[in-house]
DNA sequence: TGTCTAGAGAATGTGCACATTATCCTGTCA
DNA sequence: TGACAGGATAATGTGCACATTCTCTAGACA
């Protein structure tokens, strides 16, 4: 009963806080996966976790089960969560998927696109080129896949839409590790842009064109499989990114 | 201590079977909403469903999750967890969407298939056959479903194969809620006859048209949202399929 | 009579303690 | 010296108790 009151005391929990603070710690381990620190087969160990971030064993927890889900890491019953490995086998077969979604996705928005997406995708692109300049290597990836999840939102079909966001996760994580350190390679957003002006012409061929070459291009590159910056602590990995956990 | 050694003594867990006992809650679960006599809106109570299956909080709350990610159920977050009410807007987009892909699997199956996979692919219907003149409405429905992950496994390409499955058991869930109840409407068997038919010959134009003809009329079917079967308790429902589950 | 409030009851959410399992290290024997 | 067995340690997995939140109902008041 002592007990009981004396945690009472200590709780100061903010009331719908809950969901933020799991949103936030699972930015967090995915934000470390992005920066490409983690090597494919790095274990993320539960308590580590917990006492890097800060928060109870339970909410990492859940942060990783939801981080399995998306396929961003690998779980092993009773071993633990770990970074995966993806062939170059998977990418192909993860691009040819894309290629078959994205190809509709633009077919459709050349055929006629909803009030404001022109704009959206004007300043989405020019959003690009000012992360292109500035060097932020995780802000332009993020950048560079939420164009593709852009584009198909404007379809106006969430169900494609969802499906191919799926995807997603496992794209960026090919490009988290095996992507080269140097921006300037990345063939981003000049495809973009030319993307966009295909669709925005209504040319649906060209668009779809443009669209496969890019992602052709992607593989190429991502199958060279430049050799993944040196391995990091984890706890370094995640004292740099601690400060963006709370913005 | 007295208490520790008394769990201790009751535990008679078999050591690898938990991921059985969770399989067994889900498949449960899952084979109730496939019965059609769930409701959309009707809630399901982790406490009520641990007392039915006879497990504990836990396991029926991992199997709840598992059933929200695969957009089987939805949750809310301090309210639980429900059976969904998908929109026809809903069911429309789905099917646009699965047209996209399965168009792109047959259309690959058709210029040519792996050994072995004309032999799996006709037994597949034959068993379908057999499940329409035995009248198991939920065995048709599983295997109808199954065909569609049959023909993208087949593709071998494991991407297309999963994304495709990740659509499918919403797609049951539009299913289980408003397909009529008489089995001889399911426009099911016999379209998937002629497809292979279509892919086994190479022929890939008329394969393609095959497929989009038939979602479509499953559209079609889905749409008009027959009367669905009448409410039963939850006792009930889960009463009549607690013997599957040791299966 | 309708609406709003307070409180009882029951559901969901979460931290913790403990059980179970894997890993690593050490010592023994061939 | 190398391989293997056994134990120490630390991880993951799970049931439980409690906190929090929601729902539903009874009753007061306009």
């Amino acid at each position: 009963m002592a007990r009981r009151r004396a945690k009472k005391a200590v709780r100061r929990r903010s009331p719908k806080g809950n969901v933020a603070i799991d949103d936030a710690v699972y930015g967090a381990i995915r934000r470390a996966m992005l920066s490409g620190r983690l090597r494919p087969g790095t274990k993320l160990q539960e308590p580590v976790l917990a006492r890097l971030l800060k928060v109870s064993r339970e909410r990492v927890r859940k942060a990783l089960h939801r981080l399995v889900h998306e396929r961003w890491l690998e779980a092993v019953p009773n071993r633990g969560t770990f970074v995966p490995a993806p062939s170059v086998e998977e990418l192909r077969e993860l691009y040819e998927v894309r290629a078959i979604l994205e190809d509709a996705v633009v077919a459709k928005l050349a055929r006629g696109t909803a009030n404001g997406s022109a704009q959206k995708l004007k300043s989405h692109v020019a959003e690009e080129r000012s992360a292109v300049k500035s060097g932020d290597r995780s802000r332009l990836f993020g950048l560079s896949t939420e164009f593709h999840a852009l584009l198909a939102d404007l379809c106006g079909n969430e169900q494609l839409s969802s499906t191919l966001r799926a995807l997603l996760p496992r794209s960026s994580l090919h490009f988290s590790l095996f992507a080269p350190p140097e921006l300037h390679n990345c063939a981003g957003p000049h495809d973009h842009g030319d993307i966009v002006k295909a669709v925005l012409a209504g040319d649906a061929d060209k668009a779809r064109t443009l669209m496969r070459d890019h992602l052709s291009g992607l593989v190429e590159m991502l199958s060279a499989r430049e050799a993944p910056r040196a391995a990091m602590p984890l706890d370094e990995i995640f004292r740099e990114l601690s400060p963006a956990k709370r913005s």
